[in-house]
DNA sequence: GTCTATAGTCCGATAGAC
DNA sequence: GTCTATCGGACTATAGAC
């Protein structure tokens, strides 16, 4: 036990969440969220890069689990089934903290700045997908095209998800809208 | 003959490059920019809403060729081949300007920030493409997988064009990444 | 065209854990 | 002693307000 309240990342992130939902993303400065948190502006930036890093601290991980999953997929799996099993695991994530993540998406959808910040973090993701596709011996260009083409169907499944509460499974929807992708024919 | 100088835009856009190449992105300041074109720095926030903007200046004209496009393709092309149409009008426009969009991307590639702007510009394109192929009657789910996913073979091909010069034509390269993409098999 | 708020960096100080 | 986490103040540049 020390002399500060533990968990001072999450303390940050769930007052920013707060915040950026009470008052929006625009007027709510770092000092507020800190001075929420019961820390200063200097410990937020301790912690975070800049203000919208606290709304993907998760990011990290749902990385990790992405590329564990593709890691873990039998060898006869396909590259676009190994990426399949990744989006599966990430759907999971969302679907277990389905109202954290409408209310963070609502936020992130309502200013520019977050949206860049979710793309190059989708980037990111996409990235790591097609290294661990190398590491099972795809070629570089097949691996980049299914993590980019895999990651642009996740895009859509989820938005489809977002926008319809409650109506399918995130990992169900993925699947449908691969299915549709093959059937317009990527190569035609 | 006015007051001023003519193109204050293009000189503002042209100085920016050259001290971002000369000094980096975040070396520079905007007030040097502005000294650099013989303007002020309220001048160039006048016409470009911040730093980044200034080296993304074409993408609105990118975007309506891109739609032109669409829209000009034949009534029998599938919605696939109606995007490829727009990707050639693009691979052209960057054809034509090689040297300066590889010196553009040199910069851009070296800053996570210049980075999150360039995706949010390939999101409008790619939003704008499925809108223009909902206005031809595709529905709206095919109309946002064929933009995403096109706009991801994009994305692998044009990487493709930058990092081999000279090697290959940037529309050849996006057919190779798309067939490249029907074969793994977007929908299994 | 001037003024100002805020983001974000840099330096150092401090206080506990080990 | 070392390592790590918080805090304080001064500072620059961006970006928006007036």
């Amino acid at each position: 036990m020390g002399r500060w309240e533990p968990n001072t990342r999450g303390r940050l992130e769930q007052a920013a969440l707060e915040l950026y939902v009470e008052r929006g993303f625009e007027r709510t400065t770092v000092a507020e969220i800190a001075k929420r948190a019961g820390l200063t502006e200097r410990t937020f930036f301790r912690h975070f890069a800049d203000k919208r890093e606290v709304l993907f601290a998760g990011s990290g991980a749902l990385r990790d689990l992405c590329v564990e999953a593709v890691a873990a997929a039998p060898d006869s799996a396909t590259p676009m089934e190994s990426a399949v099993a990744a989006f599966d695991a990430a759907a999971a994530m969302f679907q277990e903290r389905g109202d954290l993540v409408r209310q963070r998406q609502n936020v992130i959808a309502a200013h520019a700045e977050l949206r860049e910040r979710e793309l190059i973090k989708l980037a990111d993701l996409s990235a790591a997908l097609a290294d661990a596709l190398r590491g099972r011996g795809v070629s570089d260009l097949i691996a980049r095209l299914t993590a980019e083409a895999g990651t642009a169907v996740f895009k859509v499944a989820f938005q489809r998800w977002i926008d319809n509460p409650g109506q399918r499974d995130l990992s169900q929807l993925v699947r449908e809208c691969l299915d549709a992708l093959g059937g317009v024919g990527a190569g035609r």
